[in-house]
DNA sequence: TCTGGGGTCCTAGGACCC
DNA sequence: TCTGGGGTCCTAGGACCC
């Protein structure tokens, strides 16, 4: 199988329509103004030369490259963009397509010569959308996912049983697909440092530290193993949340209750979209600078949009006042047909 | 005046039931 | 010198991904 992964995506799709802006340091973030409170979203790779990097506040990056083009985020021109690469994908004669994201997706295909297979495909989506991308190729969707980062820019790698230790077993964990910074460390503190010992691993060995499910999981991810199937199954949301972040905190009770009418308008629009009933809430406050306070319940299952807006304003009730808060955050969880929620989503231990 | 917004899944602990 | 043991549900929090 393979794996797809557009190069500097966001960035790219900003050239194509300002052609003026190739070889520039290119920074796409927030709303362009880094005087406000946002995040980087992509750096061409002419600012990632300066140490900006996605994720990054806005504004830090803005002082490392004071010369660089900053740029809103526009998601409707790489949703666009994004749904012109993966028709391409699926084109493509005998494939299965799996989209992780805007910018990137697994294809599945039975072939003799899967590093020409993946140089055809680049050459189809660049003839297609004028972006280029890397492939991986693997016998596993992780390996295949984790070979696309060598492939890098523009090029294919190959990542299976047989050179998976070679290539990532003196590598640290963290740069497995699944293992973030905070399960790295945890991993270094049972003095397991890389991914061949990560492998070499009893899977048991992890389970006091992380659980019964996590703990296999990892020492999994360690071998390279996981699923070999690209499912192309549409995607059925569990849920869908609104967050927004003040760009003053705020401290008055009436203006809470007014943020979570807001963001519940919205929300509701998603879930209307849907027309699934709604069976949860949960309210995410995050309290300066940085406090997370989550309020979560259940409610009787109701398709009635003012329900579900009056048991959200109860939730608010409960936020503890006199806190400055920086961040609201409203998800509401809907019905999953118990049946369509089998085997068509990349559970962690179905990776 | 450092920290987005939209998702998914797992785990721990308490409540409650038999 | 009382308070087992197993199961499920719910809430809160943590971790990861793009």
């Amino acid at each position: 199988m393979l794996h797809v992964d557009l190069d500097q995506f966001i960035a790219a799709v900003e050239v194509l329509r300002r052609p003026e802006l190739a070889g520039k340091p290119l920074i796409v973030g927030g709303r362009g103004d880094p005087t406000e409170r946002a995040v980087v979203s992509t750096a061409s790779y002419e600012a990632r030369a300066f140490g900006v990097g996605s994720g990054m506040p806005l504004r830090i990056a803005a002082r490392k490259v004071p010369d660089a083009v900053i740029l809103p985020v526009d998601h409707e021109a790489y949703l666009e963009a994004s749904e012109k690469v993966m028709a391409v994908l699926r084109s493509q004669p005998g494939t299965t397509v799996q989209v992780l994201g805007w910018d990137e997706a697994f294809v599945g295909v039975k072939t003799p010569d899967p590093e020409a297979f993946a140089r055809q495909l680049q050459e189809a989506v660049l003839v297609e959308t004028r972006l280029h991308c890397s492939v991986g190729i693997g016998d596993t969707l992780l390996r295949a996912k984790v070979a696309t980062s060598f492939g890098k820019p523009a090029g294919v790698f190959r990542l299976t049983e047989e050179n998976w230790l070679d290539v990532m077993g003196s590598r640290p964990t963290v740069e497995l697909w699944g293992v973030g910074t905070r399960i790295s460390r945890r991993l270094t503190t049972l003095g397991i440092k890389t991914v061949a010992e990560l492998a070499a691993v009893d899977p048991e060995h992890l389970v006091p530290e992380f659980g019964p499910k996590m703990g296999p999981w990892y020492a999994q991810l360690g071998r390279g193993d996981g699923s070999r199937v690209v499912d192309d199954t549409p995607w059925v949301p569990r849920g869908h949340s609104r967050e927004t972040t003040f760009q003053r905190d705020l401290t008055d009770p009436e203006q809470i209750g007014d943020a979570v009418r807001e963001l519940a308008a919205r929300v509701l629009e998603d879930v209307a979209a849907e027309g699934r009933p709604v069976v949860g809430l949960t309210l995410k406050v995050r309290y300066a600078p940085f406090t997370t306070r989550t309020y979560a319940r259940k409610i009787p299952e109701t398709s009635d949009s003012a329900e579900v807006l009056a048991r959200a304003l109860d939730l608010a009730a409960k936020i503890e006042p006199g806190q400055p808060i920086r961040l609201l955050g409203l998800r509401v969880e809907m019905t999953m047909p118990e049946d369509s929620r089998q085997g068509h989503t990349p559970t962690r231990s179905g990776w």
